[in-house]
DNA sequence: ATAGGATTTAACCAAGTGGTTAAGCCGCAA
DNA sequence: TTGCGGCTTAACCACTTGGTTAAATCCTAT
């Protein structure tokens, strides 16, 4: 903690705040409280609450999409990379559990400047990727043909909703904090499952071995 | 407009602005003005703004969540409830699409108003409806084994996220409002044949209709 | 006509907000 | 030692916010 420069410090205090209360909700002495320095030095070093928020919401909004990028752009076929990206996602928000909601939560504000960040992030591109590889798996006859935009929301969904509606979650299995990462291991094999599943195409594969027994 | 009574006008224009907003970014003087009224009269009719507010909460939350009920006790097999609950959640949605958003990043501040009025809801019984439901269909081995807690959350997940990712849906396809209205209905019965496919017990049915076919 | 509740107006308050300023302290390098 | 940049302190400012008050007006049922 105190290893770290004081840009950092703030950087950190700024989005612990900021993910917690939301721009809105968040307050400057809160987050020179939190980073143990005073509300002079944040100004001093990040001129505004605007300039702090947007900063942080870049940040993020950065790391959580490169991460699907890079999984996209490396290597495995298809169902393997949906697997990665499921696990990873659902790691990233084990590690994070606020940081979809925040997003999310900003972006329905609609400020310019949100929309702006998110612009930046090619999300465009992102999923131009996404569609190629599935309709060459389509091709090879690897996975059934599936609409790309649906299999692409769902696999966001399932990963990304289970922390968005954590205190839901909680209060409907009756849950704590340790049951609640329990209960995310069991979501995770069965959502891999559950795509996977969708994703064979008929179920020539099934069948076969199943014919082989019956003869 | 004008023939509703002037709470209901305060309801209605407090409902907008808080869905909007959230607690934390709404002003009581944007309520009134949407109101098309003065903010002594709010005072006059509400006391505070953490009454009115914990007032709407309360009422979409009930709103909600006691439509799901209703379906579930309703009639019809399991398979047919789940696809009635995608398909009147994502109505709801789509006739309001910042309700869920709205609920659940007030959950997440953890105020304690807000989880006592989650409490109320009785999430807890309405999952072991659920659940109970499962269970019996998969003893008559009308489907296959699997967990009800992912199921049940999948379910929510998959009718809701797309709406609380409204902005970001919007920018990774590239669409305008019509385009999102016809993506959702193209989401919906995705969607739903997504869930019936994993609730398939084995492959069986298909299988015999092949076998038939090969002999 | 009039009494009583609904509504408006406008002034006001205290607390909190983001942001500024300036004087001074501290530690370190020249 | 001196000087300088990082940092603190604390006072301060303008503005917004939730909330109050009281007088004035409007509407309507009796």
């Amino acid at each position: 903690m105190e290893s770290m420069s004081t840009e950092q410090r703030i950087r950190e205090a700024a989005r612990k705040i900021f993910l917690e209360k939301g721009l809105a909700g968040a307050r400057m002495q809160d987050i020179a409280r939190e980073a143990d320095l005073n509300k002079s030095l944040l100004h001093y070093y990040y001129e505004t609450k605007e300039n702090l928020f947007l900063l942080i919401f870049e940040d993020e909004l950065d790391k959580f999409y490169s991460q699907l990028q890079a999984i996209l752009n490396g290597a495995g076929s298809l169902t393997d990379k949906i697997s990665k990206l499921i696990s990873a996602e659902m790691d990233a928000h084990l590690a994070c559990p606020k940081l979809s909601l925040f997003i999310l939560s900003e972006l329905n504000q609609e400020t310019e400047s949100c929309l702006a960040k998110l612009r930046k992030c090619r999300l465009h591109e992102l999923f131009r990727n996404f569609k190629a590889l599935l309709e060459k798996e389509v091709e090879l006859g690897n996975v059934r043909e599936v609409d790309a935009e649906t299999l692409f929301v769902n696999i966001l969904s399932l990963s990304t909703y289970p922390f968005i509606a954590k205190p839901l979650v909680l209060e409907m299995f009756d849950q704590n904090e340790q049951a609640f990462e329990s209960y995310i291991e069991r979501h995770k094999k069965a959502t891999s499952k559950l795509l996977e599943n969708y994703l064979q195409p008929s179920h020539e594969p099934g069948l076969k071995e199943d014919i082989n027994q019956l003869i």
